[in-house]
RNA sequence: CGCGGGAUGGAGCAGCUCGGUAGCUCGUCGGGCUCAUAACCCGAAGGUCGUUGGUUCAAAUCCAGCUCCCGCAACCA
């Protein structure tokens, strides 16, 4: 047995919010590749984990009442939950206020600060003196600060930087002349959009806040986000602490999986840090897609339960795994609904694997009473199913590797159809009327038990809870469970003894559940609890003016999907305002209507445009948004208050 | 001319690198079988491969233009 290292990880993921569906296919991914690989003798470490700093964090915590810590701990309990529901054989969790890290990460700033990739700056932004926080221009709300809407400022802040810009040239070859990153498709997105216009010196420190890892030599400073997140890989590893012992043996990474907006980060910065740090850089990375609902983001006003627990619960975890691989195609986005994972579990799990392995136990209880005799006899139709089981290991070990999960899965059914397909060919039944064709008999029922051992194996890393009910319904003794074994046929015992068993995968009935799991979603996402602003006090209000304003004139902003540009008599003259609203307005729907405008807003731009206030609108559920309309009578210029 | 991805029978996708009878899964319809979870097996219907033009003996596949969709980015004031 080889005892060659394998290194896989999961992000280590931001735990502002529970767990979702999302973070579930990232982890059973790696999941899937680590218990293969451990199968087939490899030394497997996988680290998953979590990124608790911050100042969103900080925020929340501040929000709840609770300690960051405090806030982060409970996360995490939910997110180790989840792995634990789902089958996550994680072999470390690092969590990035774990003691340890934080004192690599400070050795890690040091070192780098010492050879000169770091160096002291000054930040530039905007400053919300009330909230003591920064932001950038794009992450204002009005042009003021998108916590307390009050006016921010112009200000520096002292910062360290990491020089970025001096691995440009290096990153850019990594990425386009060797397969680091995959799938491929990714590598014209990094290069055009952020090495091609030149790579800037990255801030890797802030005052503003301070839930982070304390910079050693400079402690006004936090280390801002990068370092402190990126590195866990190796920090979890024993790099630059006494935690660990296994950075020699571990590192470099076998492969760093991700969702694609994390790419980036992977991509560029990551491998920048390790070539600052003198140390050999993972050797692939993978960006996966996302899981999407109705062509959109995940949102739960689809109707469709994406709560893991509950998917869980009702179809087992192996289900769940089997057709979160199964559908999401190789590096792309995979639209998830309901109706199709139910009928997926269905058509592949109930009707044709599970049906087979149900079936062939069933005769062979019936004909032979459970265990094969010794006579042997082939038949013509053996050969091609032999040939596709054996030849199905080699074909499965090569695209799981790739994260080509739902070609492999594939690669499995079309085995499972074959020898169902070779049920009908054989006709047991009609050989079980005639004693003279038992040995004929129980090479067909051989030959299937093989089959479905074989299956078997290759779903271990997927269904780790059905594959080893399989072992013992079709009774395979641990030498036949191993990933080497699938690759020859006839591993079986010759008296080989089946065991009946429980349904594997009931077969569902998808409307009636479709039904249930829509009257689920609405029970247990009640509206959530409305969060309100800061109650302010009566002059607080009065400091907004709001007048009646008539739209003369309206286009859209060229260059923008989402702006009008429109003309208002506002009875003091008239004034130009740019509002978002052109995916659910056109102009001809505004034209001539009165409006109510927030007239004493400060001045902004907005691709390019002048805009003088903001019309009044409301946030729909979905996400769009509905002017507000006033009573046509009032003139142009009228206070609302 | 911001960047990238996509458009293939009712639905979801493969094929496109290296041009040559358009394939898979689900669904529909017809048939078969009875070992099995009303499952399984066979067959059929259904596509001018987004659009226009070009290269070629031959294009879903190569080239150019256009349309629409989806992400990211820019600025839902």
């Amino acid at each position: 047995m080889s005892n060659k290292p394998y290194y896989i990880t999961t992000p280590i993921y931001y735990p502002s919010g529970n767990p979702h569906i999302g973070h579930c296919y990232t982890t059973v991914a790696c999941d899937v590749v680590a218990r293969m690989k451990r199968m087939q003798g490899f030394d497997v470490k996988f680290l998953t984990g979590l990124d608790e700093h911050g100042q969103k964090i900080e925020k929340k915590a501040t929000e709840c009442g609770v300690t960051p810590q405090q806030f982060v701990d409970d996360i995490c309990v939910n997110f180790k939950k989840l792995w634990e529901r789902m089958g996550i054989s994680y072999d470390r969790f690092i969590r990035t206020t774990d003691d340890y890290h934080v004192e690599s990460v400070q050795k890690i700033f040091k070192d780098l600060y010492d050879k000169g990739y770091i160096y002291k700056s000054e930040y530039t932004g905007k400053y919300c003196t009330p909230c003591e926080s920064f932001w950038t221009e794009s992450q204002l709300v009005d042009g003021k600060c998108p916590d307390c809407g009050r006016e921010v400022t112009d200000a520096k802040e002292e910062a360290y930087f990491f020089k970025l810009s001096a691995f440009a040239d290096r990153i850019e070859k990594l990425l386009t002349e060797t397969d680091f990153l995959q799938p491929q498709t990714r590598v014209n997105e990094m290069v055009n959009n952020f090495i091609k216009p030149g790579l800037e010196d990255l801030c890797v420190s802030r005052t503003s806040f301070k839930w982070g890892v304390p910079v050693s030599f400079d402690d006004k400073h936090v280390v801002y986000v990068w370092i402190d997140a990126l590195s866990n890989y190796i920090t979890a590893l024993g790099y630059q602490n006494e935690k660990y012992d296994d950075f020699d043996k571990y590192w470099p990474a076998d492969v760093h999986v991700m969702a694609k907006e994390i790419v980036r980060f992977h991509s560029i910065i990551w491998p920048a840090i390790l070539m600052a740090l003198d140390l050999p850089l993972p050797k692939k990375i993978y960006g996966h897609g996302w899981i999407t609902f109705n062509g959109g983001k995940m949102s739960k006003s689809s109707g469709n339960v994406v709560d893991p627990f509950i998917l869980a619960d009702r179809y087992g975890v192996d289900a769940v795994r089997y057709h979160l691989l199964r559908e999401m195609p190789f590096g792309a986005d995979c639209a998830f609904s309901n109706e199709i994972m139910l009928n997926r579990m269905n058509s592949d799990l109930a009707n044709d694997l599970g049906n087979l392995v149900s079936r062939t136990v069933s005769m062979v209880i019936k004909y032979f009473g459970g265990t094969l005799p010794d006579d042997r006899q082939q038949g013509e139709p053996d050969d091609e199913l032999i040939a596709m089981a054996s030849a199905l290991s080699e074909k499965v070990s090569s695209l799981y590797e790739q994260f080509r999960f739902a070609d492999g899965l594939a690669e499995v059914i079309k085995v499972v159809s074959r020898a169902n397909k070779y049920i009908d060919e054989t006709a047991p039944w009609v050989l079980a009327k005639d004693e003279a064709n038992k040995a004929r008999l129980a090479s067909v029922m051989y030959n299937l038990l093989e089959t479905i051992r074989i299956v078997s194996v290759m779903l271990s890393p997927v269904m780790p809870h059905t594959s080893p009910e399989i072992f013992r319904q079709i009774g395979a003794d641990e030498s036949a469970t191993t990933w080497q074994s699938a690759e020859t046929f006839g591993v079986l015992s010759k008296n080989v003894t089946v065991n009946k068993g429980e349904v594997l995968f009931p077969r569902i009935d998808v409307k009636k559940e479709l039904d249930e799991l829509a009257a689920l979603t609405e029970a247990e996402a009640p509206k959530p609890q409305i969060e309100l602003a800061p109650q302010i006090a009566i002059d607080d209000f009065a400091k907004v003016e709001l007048r009646v304003a008539l739209v003369k004139s309206c286009e859209k902003v060229k260059k923008s999907k989402k702006l009008l540009c429109l003309q208002l008599d506002d009875g003091m003259g008239g004034r130009q305002v740019v509002s978002g609203i052109a995916e659910w307005y056109a102009p001809e729907d505004l034209i001539g209507k009165k409006i109510i405008v927030v007239a004493n807003l400060a001045p902004a731009k907005l691709c390019g445009v002048e805009s003088n206030g903001m019309i009044l609108a409301a946030d729909t559920e979905d996400g769009g948004a509905k002017v507000i309309f006033p009573d046509d009578s009032l003139p142009c210029g009228t206070k609302i208050r």
